[in-house]
RNA sequence: GCUCGAGUGGUGGAAUUGGUAGACACGUUGGACUUAAAAUCCAAUGGGUAGUAAUGCCCGUACGGGUUCAAGUCCCGUCUCGAGUACCA
């Protein structure tokens, strides 16, 4: 074999991998340990495109350049297969999820007929470095048993504020038992009823169970949540954008429903804290942290009669400034507290804003709207009375529900109190900035302003006046220091088919978990997956979905002994399966137990991870939480799953789209009155809508003449097919035609964006006898937009293609030389062929014409200096993440071995190791062919030698006022004044020296010799 | 609006702590080989300008300032684009 053939290369090192498990992890070993891990995928129906790709190959590269470096490295795959397209599909056919996920990982072909790779077939494909030995898949039985019991372990937790983690709920029994629940400092709601010890050991066993459901880290509570009717389930607030669901922007609306809740609030210090130590991009960070919400302040309250309103604030400083209150319209005191003079106007206001979508009062911020309530409440400092309002900029789910309003230090307070200027209930605004004019604009600063109007206050800057105020509302029991976070407890249920089934029964109303040595509680076999005809979930049409706790099993619901209790209906959501899977990676064929300890200890944490910066809210919070979780119960020994982050960029899609005519044109009557100008013309006439029958196509409709053209061809048309019509060679001016743009499958357009006609009349079917207008050079071009990615948008490409005709190290090569992995891109293979051309040449170095020709004689200086500096380059490189750049210095390295003629041994046996990590199957061939016998993926990495780039002279920079003029070879051992002397006596420099002065000279040694002239 | 990030040839993108801007690749142009095409190889390629030429000069990293012997890189301001967020008290 002479020509570089990456069709056979590839296809037997493929195999040979297989075959020996090359890439097999052991959990014990003498090497240091390094983990890579790429968020997995989850298999849809679209197969994998260009794009998933992209980070499998970084880590891939770090993988295999990690077992170069001698570390025993685990890189695993598996799928995120529980989720919401593969139910839609089913609902749609009929297939159960679990046979379509099956397809689409390991292929096959789909109910209409549609052949599918399969996602393994396609990443093998490609030559990673996977141990498939530990694949996982979040819809096995066999992982989700543990899903569930993670699930259970939640339940029988509770978060100790003081010990600051989550400790057994039979820790917090025992202490109810002994003395109640006074000294309790749990994450709870709020206002939570007190009990004695003896109080306690008095309920019943179902009062007990309904106190403890308050602590639990999951728990029943009915909230208001996301309903998205078209989904038909709850959504989180990060499965929600813009206002509309994630997945298929269908409209959500607010609805009160039983739900399981995870008490994420409690780890939300940790959450925000724990950032600081990871190496993670500082975007993702903020994100995080903004999502979190921290805010320092104070709980103040106002007493209004009988009652008490409470406040969260982040200015108590500013509390002499408090001119009115709001509460939010829902807030639960509002009936109470309206007097009778305004109910009417109350009322109308909160029917108003309950109409209000939340999409439109999101949308719509500017508008300022409120009413008086007619109550006043009293000032816990001044005792003066403070009027109450309500308004909808106040929000009921954050805070409290109502806020002190200080219009002379906040914005939205000073643009209500102008709003609603000299009408009953606003008194003038209070003004507490000595020397500030605050009648424009609210004044915002926490600087050194010393405050005014403030009574005990008065004089201080903002920290110590916010100190000072804490500490006297707590003196007089009015308010405390509190720390507010935006972070809710995260909505668990999904009323969906397609996810974990939680392991619960209810018994007498109450949920019970199903003892952990029952697990898995596989999901029932259903008709159909679609909700009830009363509007439960798809379970509630399961007939087998009951619970015995006699034989501890699913039974009939037929079943009517009295063992047999209802099981929950619910499914968790996509994210349970994801929050943990990194651990089972680390023993994933355990049948035990979720992982070892052993296992876990010996891994720790994953030391790279690599994926999208899109879960920055969902997966990679809530990932954070359970193992935080896990963490505090013992069994792990990490409190950060992911130390080091990679956000790959996404690689975005070309979309085509063909240009077509309506099929209905518009016909201005005839004219027959030349005297007219065309304007009275078309006035006076009468507009006429004629059906094609042809659908037409047109290649360049930006081109005046094209259009012109089409014109023509349509009219005569028209004339063949109305016949009766009279007078159409007055019409010309007046046939008027509509466009609309249809898009193209991707896979028909070539790179110079011309059109494969015949492709695309045989995939559109109504276009089958379109005709279509080509440009004046005969092709048809599309035109382009650049998108995500997706199956809808007919944009997406695949890399097995690229496979085929150009091999998966061309493909892994060109996917890092696009650009910084980090960025996004276009997906463009205008490149590509640079790539291809290098991997032929490289194979080149290692053959001539006969055949493979590698000689044993020394190599020469320049190669081997060619060599060392790309040692030295790749390597940076990847331990930068830089792969880019590592591709353009093999390509350097192979021009200038090439110029060279190197065909040393002693400089191509290191170069195949180093290209190793990026063209892993040219490497092995080349590997085998230089005549070793085992696989590269352990040879160990060539080690950078300075001494080969060592040279006697340097090529020197010479400027003048900053300028580069020239550049002058100078030796690199000499003192900077024999520098100087040497440079000064050069003819050049002289020359540029004629006739003015040297102010001052610069040389630095290495780098760069300036002269300041004048 | 706020927060974060980014603006470099026709294109994707290089430029380690401030030290030769445009590496590498695509594209384009010209040439060699060929009956021809493909493939391959060679050369040129930021813009302007002077010269027959060798060669030289000027301008150039979104825009306007600044610091420095020296700025794509540091500082201040402006503009544009992208991402996140959206009344969070």
């Amino acid at each position: 074999m002479t020509h570089y053939d990456h069709k056979s290369i590839e296809a037997k090192w493929q195999k040979h991998w297989a075959a020996n498990k090359t890439f097999k992890a052991t959990n014990n070993s003498g090497k240091p340990k390094f983990y890579a891990l790429d968020m997995f995928p989850y298999p849809s129906g679209a197969g994998l495109h260009v794009g998933h790709p992209l980070g499998y190959i970084a880590s891939d590269i770090v993988s295999r350049y990690k077992r170069h470096k001698g570390f025993n490295v685990l890189h695993p795959m598996g799928y995120d297969s529980f989720g919401l397209p593969a139910e839609q599909y089913a609902i749609q056919t009929g297939q159960h999820p679990a046979e379509t996920t099956k397809t689409n990982i390991e292929g096959g072909t789909d109910k209409s007929g549609n052949k599918i790779a399969g996602y393994r077939n396609q990443m093998d494909r490609i030559g990673f470095s996977f141990d498939w030995d530990r694949e996982v898949r979040t819809s096995s039985p066999d992982y989700y048993k543990y899903t569930q019991e993670i699930f259970i372990m939640l339940f029988d937790s509770w978060y100790d504020n003081d010990a600051d983690k989550a400790q057994p709920i039979s820790l917090l029994e025992s202490r109810f038992r002994e003395s109640g629940n006074s000294n309790i400092n749990a994450a709870t709601d709020e206002d939570l009823k007190q009990f004695t010890a003896a109080e306690w050991n008095a309920f019943t066993e179902k009062e007990q169970q309904e106190i403890l459901l308050d602590y639990r880290l999951t728990f029943l509570a009915d909230t208001e949540v996301n309903w998205c009717p078209a989904l038909g389930t709850v959504l989180a607030n990060d499965e929600i954008v813009n206002g509309v669901s994630e997945r298929g922007g269908h409209p959500v609306v607010r609805k009160k429903m039983r739900q399981w809740m995870m008490r994420i609030s409690a780890f939300a210090e940790r959450l925000l804290t724990g950032l600081e130590g990871l190496d993670w991009a500082e975007s993702i960070k903020e994100i995080q942290r903004n999502w979190i919400g921290k805010s320092v302040g104070a709980m103040v309250s106002f007493k209004l009669n009988e009652h008490k309103i409470d406040v969260f604030t982040t200015r108590p400083d500013t509390i002499y400034g408090v001119t009115f209150m709001t509460l939010a319209p829902e807030h639960e005191l509002v009936d109470q507290i309206t007097t009778a003079a305004q109910k009417d106007a109350v009322e109308a206001y909160k029917k108003a804003t309950a109409a209000r979508s939340e999409r439109e009062r999101m949308a719509d911020v500017k508008t300022i709207s409120g009413v008086f309530t007619g109550a006043y409440a009293t000032h816990p400092l001044s005792g003066e009375p403070v009027p109450v309002w309500i308004g909808d900029y106040v929000l009921a789910g954050y805070g409290t529900g109502a806020v002190m309003a200080v219009p002379c230090g906040d914005e939205r307070d000073h643009a209500f109190a102008n709003y609603f200027a000299g009408q009953e209930g606003m008194p003038a605004i209070k003004n507490i900035f000595d020397g500030v004019d605050i009648s424009e604009e609210a004044y915002g600063a926490k600087d050194k302003t010393p405050l005014c109007n403030s009574d005990f206050l008065n004089g201080m800057s903002y920290k110590q006046a916010m100190y000072t105020a804490i500490q006297k509302l707590e003196e007089i029991g009015a308010g405390k220091g509190k720390t507010n976070y935006r972070l809710r407890d995260a909505v668990f249920s999904r009323q969906r088919y397609w996810g974990e089934p939680f392991p619960v029964y209810y018994k007498d109303g109450l949920p019970q978990m199903i003892d952990r040595k029952h697990l898995p509680i596989e999901l029932p076999e259903v008709d159909e997956y679609l909700p009830t005809e009363d509007g439960a979930p798809p379970l509630g049409r399961a007939t087998t979905w009951s619970w015995c706790t006699k034989e501890n099993k699913v039974v009939s619901n037929d079943d009517d002994r009295d063992c047999v209790y209802p099981l929950e209906l619910n499914t968790m959501p996509g994210w349970a399966g994801s929050s943990w899977y990194m651990f089972r990676y680390m023993d994933a064929n355990n049948e035990n137990e979720m992982f070892s300890a052993e296992a876990q200890e010996y891994w720790n944490n994953v030391d790279l991870y690599i994926g999208g910066s899109e879960h920055a809210t969902g997966h990679l919070l809530y990932s954070r939480f359970w193992v935080k979780l896990l963490h505090d119960l013992g069994k792990v020994t990490v409190e950060e799953p992911f130390q080091k982050m990679i956000n790959q960029g996404m690689i975005l899609g070309e979309s085509a789209f063909v240009t077509r005519v309506n099929n209905m044109v518009s016909l201005r009557d005839s004219i027959k009155r030349p005297e007219l100008s065309l304007t009275d013309a078309v006035k006076e006439s009468t507009i006429r809508r004629l059906k094609l029958s042809n659908q037409y196509y047109i290649s360049d409709f930006g081109n005046k003449e094209e259009r012109e053209a089409l014109r023509q061809i349509i009219l005569n048309d028209l004339i063949k097919e109305y016949p009766n019509e009279t007078e159409w060679e007055n019409t010309e001016n007046f046939l008027h035609f509509y466009v609309d743009v249809i898009p193209a499958n991707v896979e028909f357009v070539n790179r110079d964006n011309e059109l494969d006609i015949s492709a695309f009349k045989n995939w559109r079917n109504d276009a089958k006898n379109a005709v279509f207008y080509s440009s004046k050079d005969g092709t048809f071009k599309v035109s382009r937009e650049v998108e995500k990615m997706s199956k809808s948008k007919y944009n997406v490409v695949s890399p097995d293609d690229i496979c085929d005709q150009y091999g998966a190290d061309t493909l892994r090569l060109y996917e890092m030389f696009l650009g910084p992995l980090e960025q996004a891109k276009p997906w463009n293979t205008a490149g590509i062929t640079g790539v291809y051309g290098f991997m032929k040449k490289l194979w080149k170095l290692y053959h001539n014409d006969a055949g493979f020709s590698v000689s044993e004689e020394k190599a020469s200086p320049d190669s081997m200096k060619t060599l060392h500096k790309t040692i030295k380059k790749v390597q940076d490189d990847i331990e930068n993440f830089s792969f880019n750049t590592s591709v353009s210095s093999f390509m350097i390295a192979v021009n200038e071995l090439t110029a060279q003629k190197c065909n040393s041994r002693e400089v191509l046996e290191p170069l195949a190791v180093l290209v190793s990590p990026y063209a892993p199957h040219i490497a092995e061939e080349l590997w085998s062919l230089l005549g070793h016998k085992e696989s590269i993926s352990e040879a160990p990495f060539p080690v950078f030698d300075e001494k080969h780039l060592v040279e006697s002279s340097k090529t020197y920079p010479i400027s003048f006022n900053g300028k580069m003029k020239f550049t002058l070879d100078l030796p690199v051992d000499v003192s900077k004044d024999e520098l100087e002397k040497m440079v000064l006596e050069n003819e050049k420099v002289q020359q540029q020296l004629e006739g003015k002065q040297i102010r001052k000279t610069i040389i630095v040694p290495g780098k760069i010799v300036n002269f300041v002239v004048g």
